[in-house]
DNA sequence: TCGGTTCGACGAATCGGTTCGACAGAACAT
DNA sequence: ATGTTCTGTCGAACCGATTCGTCGAACCGA
C-alpha cells in the first residue's frame, strides 16, 4: 500500500494525496474527503523510510543507555521511561543504544547512520568519549549528567553536590557532629562518575564548612552491598550519629543492618540522602531526601527539540535541586 | 557524505561502492582498497533510510513496553535488557513503544508504517488486542507471555502453573499443610493477566492434589502492599505455615511483616517462589525459588529472527521451566 | 471581451542507497 | 584465428515519499 495506490484509486496525483496529507497546499474538499475514503478502506500509512530519505530527518530519537551487564537502578530505569513517555508525546520514536565505549557497533550505527534526529545519553562520565563523538558527527545531543567540560554542551542534571550538602546543614542543625557519607561503588568514583565525584565534594564542603567530622565510603549498588558497608561503618566509626547518602539501591540494606544492630532510626541514627521517591517512601521510617524528579527525562527531550529545532542557539543546561522532603529518619542527635 | 561522493573520490561508479562493501558481486583488490580508503577517510556510513527503503527491512526491532505509568517490575527490565543486547548481538537496532492498548500512535507507528522489521511483544493479556492488530497486519511478532489461544502465534514464556505447583510439592514434602499463594494485584487478575491466572491454576491443582488448604490473594506490585498482604494473612489465617508467591517486588514487604511479627524464616513461616535471582539473593534468609531466567528477552529475539526469516514455518513457542534454587527460606513445618 | 488572480491539481525531480542487465577486455579452449 | 567463459565495472531503474514549477479553469473587474 504506497501512496501511489491510493492515488490511483482515488482518481488524482501522488503529490495531491500527499499535499492532503499534510496540508502544505490547499486541496479541494471533495477531494480530500475522497483521498481520506481510500486511506481508511485500506489501513493506509506512509512509509517511515522513504519519509525519513526525502524530509532528511527521521521522527526518531536515539536514548543511549548503559549496557545490560550493569543493571539500571530504578533512578536511570525512571529516566528512561519518562524519556521514553515524552518523546511519544511527540510523536517520535525513541531508538535504544546499550552502549558503554564508544567503539561500540550499536553506538555508531546510531550516531552515524543517520538513524535518529538527536540523541540522549545516560549515565556519562566527567571524560566520556561519547560526548566527543558526538560533537565530532554534529548529531544534536543532551546528555543526563554533565561532563567536566560542561559549557559546550546540553545537558539536564541533579545539583548533587548542593543536595547532599542540605542534608549535611539539615544533620547540622539538628546537632549532629560526626556524620558518614554513603556513596557510589568505588569503582565509579575511579570512573570519575559526576554524581558520585560531586555527592562527594558537596559532602566535604559543607562538613568543613560547619566544622564537623565526615567519613566518607564507597558502596556498590545492591542491598548486600548496603548490609556491608553499614556494618563497616559502625565497626569503625560507632561515634557517627548521622549519615548521607545518594545510593538509593544499597537502602534496603542498610536498613537491614540497622534493626540487627538494633538500633532504631532516627533516634539512633538519622538517614537523608537523594533518592527515588518510592526508595524513600518503602524505607522504614520513611526516609527523609530529595525525591528525584521523574521528569528529568522530560526535561531532556525538550531541551533535545529545541537544540533540533536551532543547533545554533547557545546549549542550555538544567541543574534541577528539588526540595528536601522532611519525612521521619531525621532527629536530634543522641545526647552522649 | 552520500555513496555518490564516496564513488566520484575513489573514480568508480556508485554501483561498485555498494558491491565493495556489500561483496555482492567480486571487485577487485584493488578498487576495493581505493573505496576503503575513502571511506575511513570520510566516515561514510550509508544512510539508514535510503537502505531501508530500497531493500524493504529496517534492520530495527519494536520492543513494546508497558506505559511508563505502570512501573516496570525488575523482571520486566530484565527482559528489556537482555532483547536490547541479543539484537544489539545482531546488529539490530531496537526501537521501543509504551503502549497498553491498541488505539495508541506509538503503537500503530511502528507496526503500521513499516518502521521494523518484527515486533516483540511484553506483558501480554491472556485476551490481547494488540496480538489481534499484529496478527492483521502480518508484520512477525513474539510475545513474552502468551495468550489463550497460544497456538497461533510465537511466544517465549515461563511455566508458572508448573513452577508454582513444583513450590506447593516441595513445601508438602517438608510436611506443611495450610498453604498460601501471594499473588500479583487484584486489578491483574482480572485483566486476565497470564502468569497472576496460570499461577492461580497450578496452585490450587497441586494443592488439590495433595490434599491441602490453600489461601490465595492478591497483592499489588510494591513493598507496602506486600507488608498488608501478609499482615491480613496473619490475621485472618494464622494457621498458614508456608507461603508461595511470584511477587517479588512485595518480598521486601513481605520480610519487613515477618520481622515485625516476630516470625523467624524457615523455623515459623517456610517462603517459596518465582522470582529473579537477585530478589532471592537479597531476601533474608535468602529465598528458594525458580530464578527467572535473564535470557527469555535472547530467546524472543532468536525466535523473532527466525520468524522473520522464514514467515510461513510454523510457529514455535517456549515454554520454560527452570529449576527451583534451594536456598534457606523453606524447612519443615513447625510442630503444633 | 480581455488581462490578471486565484484555486486546485498534475508531472517530474529528488533523497541515497541496491540491483539487474550489459559490456569491454582478458583468459582459455578449439 | 575464432568462439566461449569469466572478471570487473558501469549505467539505469527502482524503492516511496515530498516538493517545486507549471498549467488549465474559474472568477474578477474594467
Amino acid at each position: 500500500m504506497n501512496i501511489g495506490e491510493i492515488a490511483r484509486r482515488a482518481g488524482v496525483s501522488r503529490s495531491t494525496v500527499s499535499y492532503a496529507l499534510s496540508g502544505k497546499r490547499t486541496v479541494s474538499e471533495e477531494t480530500r474527503r475522497r483521498i481520506q475514503t481510500v486511506i481508511d478502506e485500506l489501513d493506509y500509512r506512509p512509509n517511515a523510510a522513504a519519509r525519513a530519505l526525502k524530509e532528511g530527518r527521521t521522527r526518531t530519537l536515539g536514548l543511549v543507555i548503559p549496557p545490560a551487564s550493569l543493571r539500571l537502578t530504578d533512578m536511570q530505569l525512571g529516566f528512561v521511561a519518562s524519556v521514553v513517555e515524552a518523546a511519544a508525546r511527540a510523536d517520535l520514536d525513541v531508538l535504544l543504544s546499550p552502549s558503554g565505549g564508544d567503539h561500540d557497533r550499536s553506538f555508531e550505527r546510531v550516531v552515524s547512520g543517520r538513524r535518529v534526529d538527536g540523541v540522549i545519553l545516560m549515565e556519562i562520565r566527567l571524560e566520556d568519549e561519547r560526548v566527543t563523538r558526538l560533537q565530532q558527527t554534529g548529531l544534536p545531543f543532551v546528555t543526563i549528567g554533565h561532563t567536566s567540560h560542561p559549557h559546550g554542551t546540553c545537558w539536564v542534571d541533579l545539583d548533587y553536590a548542593t543536595l547532599i550538602a542540605r542534608c549535611v546543614h539539615h544533620l547540622a542543625d539538628l546537632g549532629h557532629r560526626r556524620l558518614a557519607l554513603i556513596n557510589r561503588s568505588t569503582e565509579l568514583v575511579a570512573a570519575g562518575y559526576g554524581p558520585a565525584q560531586r555527592a562527594l565534594a558537596g559532602f566535604t564542603e559543607a562538613v568543613a564548612q560547619r566544622g564537623l567530622t565526615g567519613i566518607d565510603l564507597c558502596c556498590a549498588d545492591d542491598a548486600p552491598s548496603g548490609e556491608a558497608c553499614l556494618e563497616r561503618l559502625r565497626e569503625d566509626h560507632p561515634e557517627v550519629t548521622a549519615i548521607a547518602t545518594i545510593n538509593e539501591a544499597a537502602l534496603p540494606g542498610i536498613q537491614r543492618a540497622l534493626e540487627r544492630g538494633g538500633l532504631t532510626v532516627p533516634a539512633d541514627m538519622s538517614l537523608a540522602g537523594v533518592a527515588a521517591r518510592h526508595w524513600a517512601e518503602d524505607f522504614r521510617p520513611p526516609l527523609t531526601a530529595a525525591d528525584v524528579p521523574t521528569e528529568m527525562g522530560t526535561h531532556a527531550v525538550d531541551l533535545l527539540l529545541e537544540r533540533i529545532a536551532t543547533p545554533d542557539a547557545p546549549p542550555r543546561h538544567l541543574l534541577l535541586t528539588p526540595p528536601i522532603s522532611l519525612r521521619e529518619s531525621t532527629g536530634p542527635a543522641p545526647i552522649r
